[in-house]
DNA sequence: CGAAAGGAAAGAATCGTTTAGGTTCTTTCC
DNA sequence: GGAAAGAACCTAAACGATTCTTTCCTTTCG
C-alpha cells in the first residue's frame, strides 16, 4: 500500500540504509546518490513514517502540553491560548508536535500523563500551571521525564526547570503603582489559592503595603473563585465593609472583568469609585470598559522559552537546570485614578 | 533499560505472543497464564509501548486537531477553549489522544498537516474551523484521510462529514427576536467574511429581513474584523447614517465585547438606545456589561459529536458520510430591549 | 486402545526505520 | 606491484509490539 523506504531503494536500486542515509543527509553518501534517491523518492511519492522512525530511534519529537483540568473554569483563561501560541511557534520551528492532556478531573489527567509518559508517546512534557503539591509534578520528578513548568514550583523551586514571571514584584510595583495615586485602602482579589502565581501576587501586594507602612487587612483580603456562587457575594461584602477598599489589585484580566461586572451592578463606576490594577494584559483588557491598567506578564514568551528550553534539555540530557525570568511592564489604560477623598 | 514484552514473558515462562494476547485480553489464553503473566507485568512494573504498537497495528489512536491560523485574532476566541473541551472528553473515554497543528501562518499549519497525515502520527483529524475555498481540506478530501470539520463545508457539504449548528435558522431566529421587539432598523456586524459561518448567519439575517418584510440595506452590512484598526471607524460609520440602525446582529460574543465597548466610548447606552444579540454564549457573555442575549449554540458538544463520529469513522471505514446538526437556543440576557421611537 | 478434535501456548514473520559493522572497489604510496 | 587506506554502499540486527501459523498436549469417543 504504502510506499517505504525499500520501494525507494529498489526503485534507485540501492540499500535501504541508503535511503535512510539520503533522508537525514549523511555526508557518508554521495551527491550523486543522493539525487538518484531524492528523485526515486519524488516519483513514488515517498513520505517517511514518523512512528517507525520513532521506535527505532527511540525519540518521537513530540512534545505532551497539560492543562489544568478542564472542568475547572481556569480552562476559559485566554492565558491558554496565547501561551500554547508561544509554544507552538518554538515547537514548530524545530519540527516538534505538540499532544495535549486529555480528562476533566484531576485523576483523570494524571492518569493520562502516566500514559502518555510510559507509552512513549512524548519525548518531554510542560506543565502550563503550577500549583501546591501536585501529584503530576511529584510524578514526573520521579520518573526522570524531562519537563518545564510554566510558573513557579511549590516547592525545590530550584531543582526544576521552569519559565515564571516575577510575580511577586510585578505585584508590588502594580500595588505600589495604587500607592503612588493616593491610595492608601487597597483591596486584593486573588483566583485560585493553589495557584502559586495567586500566592506569589499576594505577597507582592503584601510587600508594598509594609514598605508604605500601610496596615495589612485580612478583611481586604478575597479569593475568589470568580463567577462562582459567591464570587459576587464576596465582592459585596468587601465593599460594604466599614472602610472599604478604594482601590483593587485583581489576580487577572477575566476576574478583573468580572469584579468590573459586579461593581457597574452595585452602582460603583471605575475608576472614579475604585481603581483597578489587574495582570496578564490579554485582549479582553483592551476591550473592557474601562480598558485595564494590567500588567503585561508576556505570555507568549513564557510559552515560547518553556517550548525552547524543554527541546534543549530533550537534545541535550546534561543540561543544568534552570530558572527562566520573562519581564513584565505595567501598561497603563483607563481603570486607575488618582485618590479622592470622599467630599462629604 | 526499559522493560517490554519480552521481558514479561520470560519472568512468566511464557512467549511474547502470549504477553500480548493477555494484553489484549484474548479469549485465547487461559485464566491462569492471565493471572501469571499480569503478576510478571506488575512485578516488572511493565508498560506497553505506545510506539511499537502502533506500528504492528497501523493505527497511532491520535486525532490531529487542526487550528486556524494562530496569527489570527481567532484563536482568542473563547469557541476553542470549549470546543476542545468537548472533544477532550470524547476522544478521553475512547482512549484516544489529541495532537494539535502548530504553525502561525496558513502556510506553516497546511505543512504541519501534510506532516503529521504522511507522516502517520495520526489516524484522523478534525478540523476546527471551515472557511472558503480551503487547501487543508481540499487535501485532506483528496488523501482520503478521514477527518470531520467543525462547521459547514464550503463546497459539496453531502460529501464530508461535518458537525454544524443550523446557522441560517438561528441567526434568523435571532434577527426575528429583535423584529418582535419592535425593532425595524437591524444591521449585521459579521466576522472574518470567508468563515462559512459568517455567511450563514448573513444568511439568516438576511431571511428573516425578508419574511418580514424590511428592506434589507447594504450599509447595515459591516464586516470587521474587530479590534484591527479600522474596526471602530466601521462601527462609527454605521451609526452616523441618516438612518442609524436600532438593533445590532453581532457575529459572536467576543466581537460583541468589541462592540460594547465602541457604543460607550460614543456615549450609546445597552439596551437603551440600540439592542444587541449575539452569537456562542460563551462565558464572556454573562460578565460582559450588560449582559449579552447571545445563541448558545452548545460548542462542548460541537466538539463532543465530532471526536465521537471521527473515531466511529476511523474505526469504521465504512461508516457512512454525516452530517450532525447541533441544537441551538436563544439566550436572553439584558441586552436587548423594545424600541422606542425616540422623543423628540 | 488409538485416532481425531480441540484448547493453549510457542514460533516466527512483520510493521518501517535506524545504525553498527562489513564488504567491495578504487586510489595512494613506498 | 602490492599492501594499506579510504570512499561508498550493503547486510542484517535492532526497536517493541502484533498476529498468522504451527506445535504440543489433553480429552473424547468409536
Amino acid at each position: 500500500m504504502t510506499v517505504t523506504i525499500k520501494d525507494v531503494a529498489k526503485r534507485a536500486n540501492v540499500a535501504p540504509s541508503t535511503v535512510s542515509r539520503v533522508i537525514a543527509d549523511s555526508p557518508r553518501i554521495s551527491e550523486k546518490t543522493k539525487k538518484k534517491v531524492r528523485e526515486a523518492m519524488k516519483e513514488l511519492g515517498y513520505h517517511p513514517n514518523f512512528i517507525a522512525r520513532s521506535l527505532a530511534n527511540k525519540s518521537t519529537q513530540v512534545i505532551g502540553l497539560i492543562m489544568p483540568s478542564s472542568a475547572d473554569k481556569a480552562f476559559q483563561n485566554p492565558f491558554f491560548p496565547e501561551v500554547i501560541r508561544g509554544i507552538s511557534k518554538a515547537v514548530h520551528d524545530r519540527q516538534y508536535a505538540l499532544q495535549l492532556s486529555t480528562g476533566e478531573t484531576e485523576a483523570e489527567i494524571y492518569e493520562g500523563v502516566v500514559h502518555m509518559v510510559q507509552g512513549k508517546r512524548v519525548d518531554g512534557v510542560i506543565l502550563l500551571y503550577s500549583r501546591a503539591n501536585d501529584k503530576i509534578m511529584a510524578y514526573l520528578q520521579k520518573e526522570d521525564v524531562p519537563f518545564v513548568v510554566i510558573g513557579k514550583p511549590h516547592k525545590k523551586a530550584e531543582q526544576i526547570t521552569h519559565v515564571d514571571n516575577d510575580n511577586v514584584r510585578a505585584a508590588r510595583e502594580a500595588t505600589e503603582y495604587l500607592i503612588e495615586l493616593g491610595h492608601e485602602r487597597i483591596a486584593f482579589v486573588g483566583g485560585n489559592v493553589n495557584l502559586i502565581v495567586t500566592m506569589d501576587r499576594l505577597r507582592g501586594y503584601e510587600k508594598a503595603l509594609k514598605s508604605a507602612s500601610l496596615s495589612y487587612r485580612k478583611d481586604y483580603i478575597v479569593h475568589e473563585e470568580f463567577l462562582k456562587e459567591g464570587g459576587q457575594e464576596a465582592m459585596k461584602g468587601l465593599l460594604s465593609l466599614k472602610e472599604p477598599p478604594t482601590a483593587l489589585v485583581v489576580a487577572d484580566d477575566l476576574m478583573a472583568l468580572g469584579v468590573l461586572n459586579t461593581l457597574a451592578e452595585m452602582g460603583l463606576s471605575v475608576p472614579a469609585d475604585l481603581s483597578i490594577v489587574s495582570f496578564n494584559n490579554v485582549l479582553l483588557s483592551e476591550i473592557s470598559r474601562p480598558p485595564l491598567t494590567s500588567v503585561d506578564i508576556n505570555i507568549f514568551q513564557l510559552g515560547f522559552e518553556a517550548a525552547r528550553n524543554l527541546i534543549q534539555q530533550i537534545e541535550n540530557p546534561n543540561e543544568p537546570i534552570k530558572r527562566i525570568i520573562i519581564p513584565h511592564t505595567l501598561v497603563k489604560r483607563f481603570s486607575c485614578d488618582y485618590y479622592k477623598a470622599p467630599s462629604e
